[in-house]
RNA sequence: GGCCAGGUAGCUCAGUUGGUAGAGCAGCGGAUUGAAAAUCCGCGUGUCGGCGGUUCGAUUCCGCCCCUGGCCA
């Protein structure tokens, strides 16, 4: 147990409603873990219900990092997630503890794993600025003016991608210097530590379908209208915070908001869900070294703590 | 039973003055560098309800039948 810091840190990662949690927890059974959260929902204090977050009973079962890190009305950002995790972990590993990340987001796992470039940190208030300057100049006006400063990335960002312009507009504002460049000059740092992936799925993603399904008719039945309405009672949250924008509160608001009778939001929010699954699929079959599981096998816990307890060898 | 309106992609519909059809949504594939549960890109063969008739050619016109909805009995 003295050289738990040279282990790999094992990441498990999985489409949305494949069972991550309960996997998670029964490792913990077993292991001395600590979980450290990989998911850009879970980070937000007052968004429960809807992310499916642990609950308080299965945080006490297992200290689990980076929830309930950031008040909605902010918002978080891969960077941040890098700094927090890398701290997170630094931190297990004082403990002697093994510390296991756990989540859905693929630009969180990459940006741990491969880094990012150093680039400036996004700034809201030039972000407002942009979005007044070229408001009603046309639909790529925006983009145009990327081409100018930045021909590189405006030629790998669709000018139907708002909020990349934006980005790759933001950071030549901000440093003087085009995107392309910054990011062809500087590499970026990799994770402290090895890294074993792991992906937990169905085979088939279309058995997820009917569970995601229910479990968001489920969620409605645990009181994730009440838990909306009480968002939307904060005036710094509208529509457009990032936080608001995740699957199955967008859809809630709206409702609330009586853009969607009750009916399509429910439609609305379960289709969000799948389509996030389907995205997060394509990240996790981008990473080439992972080993995947199936999520529907029954000796799926069995095989991940036999696997678990060789790599703790 | 009679009359009327419909039956076209998984769903909602458009369309073809006769040359075998296309949108939105869903679905599928992909991208992803400080908003990422976000944002964006790409992918459309389907007995055009069935059977006959007219025609070089019918999803389109005609006839009969079936189904759905409405009105009248």
């Amino acid at each position: 147990m003295t050289r738990t810091h040279e282990w790999p840190v094992i990441a498990l990662m999985g489409p949305t409603g494949a069972g991550k949690t309960a996997c998670a927890l029964a490792l913990a059974r077993e292991f001395p873990l600590e979980i450290v959260s990989v998911d850009s929902a879970l980070v937000y204090r007052g968004l429960d219900i809807g992310t499916a977050k642990p609950d308080p009973v299965q945080q006490r079962a297992v200290r689990h990092h980076l929830l309930d890190i950031c008040d909605p009305s902010e918002p978080y950002s891969a960077a941040r997630f890098r700094q927090d995790a890398v701290a997170a972990i630094a931190g297990i590993r004082a403990r002697r503890r093994v510390p296991l990340l756990v989540g859905g987001t693929g630009l969180y796992f990459r940006a741990l794993q491969h880094g990012l470039t150093v680039l400036p940190a996004a700034d809201p208030a030039l972000r407002c600025e942009l979005e007044a300057t070229f408001v009603g100049r046309g639909e790529h006006a925006m983009h145009q003016r990327l081409q100018q400063v930045d021909p590189v990335s405006a030629a790998r960002i669709h000018p139907n991608d708002p909020q990349r312009v934006l980005r790759a507009l933001e950071i030549f504002m901000l440093s003087g210097r085009p995107m392309s460049e910054l990011l062809a000059v500087t590499a970026p740092s990799a994770a402290p530590f090895a890294i074993l992936n792991w992906v937990i799925a169905p085979r088939e993603r279309s058995a997820l379908h009917a569970r995601l399904a229910a479990r968001f008719h489920a969620m409605l039945e645990r009181g994730l209208i009440n838990e909306v309405m009480g968002l939307r009672a904060q005036p710094a949250l509208d529509a457009d915070t990032p936080a608001m924008r995740a699957v199955g509160y967008r859809a809630v608001w709206q409702y609330l908001s009586g853009e969607l009778s009750f009916e399509q939001m429910v439609e609305s929010a379960v289709n969000a869900t799948r389509q996030l699954a389907k995205r997060q699929y394509t990240w996790f079959r981008a990473v080439t070294d992972a080993t995947w599981w199936d999520s529907e096998d029954r000796s799926l816990v069995m095989n991940l703590s036999q696997a678990f307890a060789e790599h703790l060898r």
